[in-house]
DNA sequence: GTGAAAGCGCTAACAT
DNA sequence: ATGTTAGCGCTTTCAC
């Protein structure tokens, strides 16, 4: 509350410019100009260098300023490296700053640059090797182009992919990076990113709904090529465990899967098409329900490697030999594919390679900027990793 | 209250120095300069949304408070669920807020507040299960208490170590757990959190000279059951591929080993003691180095899963029969032990336990402040999952 | 080559 | 119950 230094009353008090850094004021009653002159005598100049070396403070530019008695803007220009600063002066500056543990606040920067040089990662999980791997690729770029990851696991639930939209759109991240969970189908909560200006690309599990860049193996051409490798080894009656419908992975797996017995002129079996939410348990159970019967299969083409392996491991509980009474292929190459007996037949995708391709085409688009990039899709190649799971002796 | 001399608006308006003695504004609305004209204009009422909606625009409370010829201020306290805001107000605001997809920005709320919610973890490595499955643990507690997880790889790497500290430093995070490379044992790095008032919490891989908490499992019991368990099997020459001596880990595991040895009076061979480096090549280059000789140990006790598990694979190239000629134990109970033929017999720890129990610390500490909590050691329990690899039929 | 000052979006102390 | 103001630590005109 500002008292006028003549009547001391507030009601007509008016600011009235800046003078030698003091606000000063005007009451209209007595007509009288006014700076509020300071508490203590000591004048503002001798910088108490206390307050910056209060236990925990972290050092600003301004206490580096203040320690050299130069202005923020040249420290901040120093810092930065911009080239007309003198020499002798951003040594300076830059000693000073090792001497004083100076660490730049990002909160700061990003706020006033409006670029955090973060990029959000959404991935349904990582108990499993496959994203944890996809991450290290894609972190492996980040990094080199001075980028910082802030991954989010959804859990495959969706609710928890909203709520990491939120936080990641909350942190202003500069781009987005997701697979989505398997429960995905309403994609309104990530057009909150295209609204924004804030580009994504999809990897692995995609969604063709949302104008944006896709990173994903040849799905299609990787099942045609297992399920053909089942049949050359003479089986006949091929299931097939299926990911969760939604997923264009799962539909084309299927696709394959199902164009392969065609050309092979091999009947299709709808009770040998079973469908498979992603949980362990639930891939037990589906390989319970089709080795159970009398009449079952004599090989399953899994999804994905964990599927395969809950697969493997209950024909081996069950006494049913794998190859010989049924033979097994996976997708994915997981490690564990290659150290479980009989050994996996899979089909490999270049995982860690995704996460640095969808890495790079993420930091291309923010470059580019909003509406000045077209998105497009990277189809990357499968190989067949033949093993002893799919192969008679 | 000062108007925008040409949209009418009060929300927009900044001051901008001083003109002939008069206090000059700045709508940033209009992108106008103005100073108080003698008499009162006219002022319209209907904002201008064009401004807010301009493409990739994510509103602010600002937006929000002109949409509503309100201030700031009260949204900003109708969102925080202030009580003193009239409950009208609050659902107009929120209502608002909705309609204009507003997402707080957490950068200057952090900026504002000197607390940015968010927890730093630096991992060596996650493509082994271990640390993926401690950073689930922890993110589920970070989660429930409204943190965010910022999670760095180090890759055995101190450069890299140093330089996910200054990351975390840069974003100031409100606190770190941390298990360090293999290589680290200068930890002056570590200190600047020290220094900032920044709690730090250990896990697994922990360290003594710094004064902050940590969380691991009994090595020296783990290890100790361990050999015991190899000893009551008829082993006898058992010998240890132990990890880098500067952790803390390998160092209780390897006095487990030999106090059990000594305690059954079995000679200690120092030959048969190997350091392991903890990666892949280098467990089955030790493998190779203890089984190759013609006088060679008949059981080995091994630093973690995984040395384990390339041990095993060692043996089985080499068609020495495990576990009748040799035996092999792990530690940690990777998903892979209990796949592996024959299953590996291991020392289990509880891993996504020690996850959330170092950020239930961590956040005791950051909650009670610097200085107000005294740094403790939680020891978790181990159990022996006696399997295939170290019990001769 | 350097400094002064505005402003990024928010909270909070202080006024009404 | 609501508005005004001053920062948080930084970058970036603009002025000299």
């Amino acid at each position: 509350m500002i008292r006028c230094s003549k009547c001391g009353q507030v009601h007509a008090i008016t600011k009235s410019g800046v003078v030698r850094g003091k606000q000063r004021y005007y009451c209209k009653d007595c007509r009288v100009y006014f700076t509020i002159p300071p508490v203590t005598g000591i004048h503002s100049d001798d910088y108490d260098k206390t307050a910056a070396s209060r236990p925990g403070h972290i050092a600003t530019i301004l206490d580096i300023a203040r320690a050299l008695n130069i202005s923020k803007s040249t420290v901040s220009r120093a810092l930065q490296g911009h080239t007309d600063i003198k020499e002798e002066t951003r040594e300076a500056v830059v000693n000073m700053a090792r001497q004083l543990d100076y660490q730049p606040n990002l909160l700061a920067k990003s706020l006033v640059r409006s670029k955090t040089n973060t990029i959000g990662i959404i991935v349904p999980e990582f108990v499993n090797s496959f994203f944890p791997t996809v991450i290290i690729g894609a972190q492996e770029i980040a990094g080199e182009a001075g980028y910082n990851v802030l991954i989010c696991q959804s859990q495959e639930s969706v609710r928890t992919e909203i709520a990491n939209t939120q936080a990641l759109l909350a942190s202003r991240v500069d781009g987005v990076i997701i697979s989505m969970t398997r429960e995905t189908s309403n994609f309104d909560h990530l057009r909150v990113f295209e609204r924004h200006g804030i580009p994504i690309v999809f990897f692995n599990r995609t969604c063709e709904q949302i104008a944006a860049s896709r990173v994903f193996v040849n799905d299609y051409e990787g099942a045609f090529a297992a399920v053909e490798h089942l049949i050359v080894n003479g089986y006949k009656k091929i299931a097939h465990i299926g990911g969760p419908s939604g997923l264009r992975l799962s539909q084309n797996r299927l696709k394959g899967y199902l164009d392969a017995l065609k050309q092979h002129r091999l009947p299709v079996n709808d009770k040998w098409i079973i469908q498979h939410d992603l949980t362990k348990e639930n891939a037990w159970n589906c390989a319970e329900k089709l080795l159970s019967p009398q009449k079952r299969p004599d090989a399953i083409f899994c999804v994905n490697d964990p599927a395969a392996i809950q697969t493997l491991l209950y024909a081996k509980r069950k006494g049913i030999k794998v190859p010989e009474e049924v033979g097994i292929v996976g997708f994915s190459d997981d490690p564990i594919s290659s150290i479980i007996e009989p050994q996996l037949t899979t089909v490999k995708q270049p995982v860690s390679e995704m996460g640095k391709i969808a890495m790079r085409i993420l930091l291309e688009h923010i470059e580019k900027g909003m509406g000045q990039y077209s998105p497009f899709d990277t189809i990357l190649p499968t190989s067949l990793i033949i093993r002893q799971s799919s192969v008679r002796k």
